[in-house]
DNA sequence: TTTAAACCTTAAGTAAACCTTAAGATTATT
DNA sequence: AATAATCTTAAGGTTTACTTAAGGTTTAAA
């Protein structure tokens, strides 16, 4: 996990970077909005602590134009301002939860940790392995790194094998997995790993001669 | 939206069915705990509405053993009693929210506004997206800073998209989410999808060949 | 209350993507 | 080298989604 820190007042910046690191979160520090920008567009991460009150910028504004632009991390907003409706603006802008200075580092970092439990139980929909990775909830595949485009049945059988969780896999069982009981009398299962394959490696699935097929690790 | 209202009597559920009619929420009214669980099995809703005191079974014990087999959905509990502990014993149950009776129907729509917005992780008013904005409070649309004029359902399946947080929705899904239990025998949800298209722009909505649609990003 | 406008649901036609076949080619095994 | 298993290809035929328009209904205005 790595966490993004827009923050001019190094000493509470050292604070949360080194209380994070305890939890075992990484975190990168920047004092403006200006490298945070930039390091938004070039660098993963999973959340954003940003102070309000640099002096390089408007913070509500930046917040504001990420949303927009579609960045949809969870983030965090310091600020000065301790009232209620300084808070509810900063929600309604875009921010996932509020902190006003000065707070207890102890809270930031349970919060941050509950903001991203949050956004974890949503998608940990997640199937990864080797170069492949599948979205179930997007119905997405993604190999090594890229977008792959696959029909119905080309996702199901790749599904199938994802579930099967490095087990091998007879073209029998692969029948029944995705068309259930209404049988198939033809290879269209052997035609569809063929389009697996095509779209993606050879490689990614193997073939298992006399029994069946295996999903195999890519890189 | 759509919401599952569990109460016996039939005048105060009128009373909700037509309020939250108003608000464009469509509500699905059942007077049992039996007809409630099979609703709850087969069917898809954003929250529930569950009156305690039916005649026909425990509902605080239903509550539990809905969480217990993970149904996540927010439940606001109606009871009859008044009192404090009450209160807590339903929200440690399980129950987001608490209203005894009698209670003034405005109210129960605010807070469910205010749950399902919660659940959602948008704890503000708006709703944004690539190039989309939806201001839920005004029921407005802007895409890439337009305003944009939809019909009912147009808006309705749109907010559904907003709401399913990048998830693939089912024709099934998004039928069952705008018109509830009265069928319609038709495909009016495409029809709808293209409108939305067409008043904003075809990338909008990306089609999942095969198993739904999903809200995709714009600029 | 009447009238007009907007809207929703249908249904049917069209186009495109997809699935199953089957047959021939290739590869592995004995 | 012979045989069996698997791969590859391409062509119907089928399914799925898109588009359009008409009729009926609701909503709003006069």
């Amino acid at each position: 996990m790595r966490v993004l820190l827009v923050e001019d007042n190094k000493l509470l910046a050292q604070g949360v970077v080194m209380s994070l690191a305890k939890e075992g979160v990484q975190v990168d520090h920047l004092a403006s909005y200006k490298q945070a920008q930039a390091a938004l567009n070039n660098e993963d991460f999973s959340a954003i602590i940003l102070d309000l009150g640099l002096p390089d910028g408007n913070g509500e504004d930046l917040l504001k134009q990420w949303r927009r632009n579609g960045v949809s991390l969870p983030i965090i907003v310091l600020t000065a301002n301790t009232d209620f409706d300084t808070k509810l603006a900063c929600l309604d802008i875009g921010a996932d939860d509020y902190l006003s200075k000065p707070f207890d580092v102890r809270e930031l970092v349970a919060r941050l940790r509950a903001i991203i439990r949050r956004q974890h139980g949503l998608d940990n929909n997640l199937f990864s392995f080797g170069a492949l990775e599948i979205d179930f909830t997007r119905c997405e595949v993604h190999f090594r790194g890229e977008l792959v485009s696959l029909s119905r049945r080309e996702y199901q059988v790749l599904v199938e094998f994802a579930q099967s969780a490095g087990r091998v896999l007879t073209r029998n069982q692969l029948e029944q997995l995705t068309y259930g009981w209404d049988e198939v009398g033809s290879n269209s299962i052997e035609v569809h790993i063929h389009h697996l394959r095509k779209k993606m490696t050879t490689e990614l699935i193997k073939t298992v001669r006399g029994i069946g097929y295996i999903l195999a690790q890519t890189s």
